[in-house]
DNA sequence: TCTTTTAATAGACAAATGTCCTAAAAATAG
DNA sequence: CTATTTTTAGGACATTTGTCTATTAAAAGA
């Protein structure tokens, strides 16, 4: 986490002596969850090793996939952590997973401490804006076959490591819909 | 613009002051674009008076509407603005419109003048987030008759001053299938 | 006001995508 | 290693949504 901290800004020895002081840790086996929908979003976890998705249950009982996160990323109901209203998302270990762990009131403390942490949680929430955006846009101008065909361009570790079914409801089409696409392409 | 700063934190005269110092104006006549893809953003307008509207153009060459401001609401193309890269949206006045403006410098000054700027800054980037992960759950949870039931339900604004055409657009159909849906819902 | 342009509606048909179901393949647990 | 469960693939058919087009309604310009 330190070091996605320190690509932003330089941080002194003191500023990153109080983050480790704040950093707490965890483990989830695979297929256990880290939150339930209908909970508030208290923590941003950073991913050491494994893999997280985030999926809420539409109307009809279906999971649908939100997200994934994989080594090296944050996750967090962002939209839960912010307004403090109930999650819609679970969030899941989709593999053995090993988590660093600022709570709210850690992350209120650093950017309490000062400016510079005032300054990089912005530029890393300008971050995960402009990829929500790209996400975004992709829904707008593409097909589910083109989502799917910039996922196996660009991002060949979805397709390798997350199952189809996830893989679906992430670009937005069934299973169903999926294999057909899949067959066109291969 | 002063007064959704001053919803999110306090701010001493002087500090408003500097904003003052920094907003430009402009107006825009019904139809006209303030940004055109392919250039980079570089200012985050606030509206005064009137509409915008953000679009891009697909493959096919259709224009695709992204999003619609009001007044008291800010726009700008806000991935371009934050990396600098060019723009993929065009955003257009939809009727007369009034702006206030803040350039990337003058906002850069506005943060580097104090934490409460930077603090500002990152809530409000915060809740943009917000908003945008709801658009990203409406497309992901529900169909597009579901999207125009919950506008027609809780943004009657956006139909009646939006032209049905942008509109479809904005909820992921065609205006075909817009004009199937108002006329099962009506 | 009259004329011209643009926007909205809707029919007929086509294409894309979903539902339901079964079989094979792969992963997991004992 | 075997049995059981879960995941993936794909056929048959239904539904949704898009395309193309024409007509009417509304808005803009002269």
């Amino acid at each position: 986490m330190k070091s996605v901290f320190q690509s932003i800004q330089n941080f002194s020895a003191e500023e990153l002596n109080l983050l480790n002081d704040l950093i707490t840790f965890r483990t989830l086996k695979k297929g256990e969850l880290l939150l339930t929908e209908n909970q508030v979003c208290n923590e941003v976890v950073f991913i050491k090793k494994g893999i997280l998705r985030s999926f809420f249950v539409n109307h009809k009982g279906d999971e649908i996939t939100n997200c994934f996160a994989f080594e090296n990323e944050f996750m967090a109901s962002f939209a839960s952590f912010i307004t403090q209203e109930k999650a819609e998302e679970n969030i899941q270990a989709l593999a053995e997973t090993e988590l660093q762990i600022l709570d709210r009131k850690a992350l209120e403390k650093l950017y309490q401490s000062g400016f510079n942490w005032q300054e990089t949680g912005r530029k890393l929430t300008e971050l995960e804006f402009v990829n929500l955006h790209k996400r975004m846009v992709s829904f707008q101008k593409l097909s589910g076959a083109q989502r799917y065909e910039e996922l196996y361009q660009n991002h060949q570790k979805y397709i390798q490591l997350i199952p189809l079914q996830y893989l679906a409801s992430y670009l937005g089409i069934t299973p169903r819909h999926l294999s057909r696409i899949r067959k066109a392409v291969v």
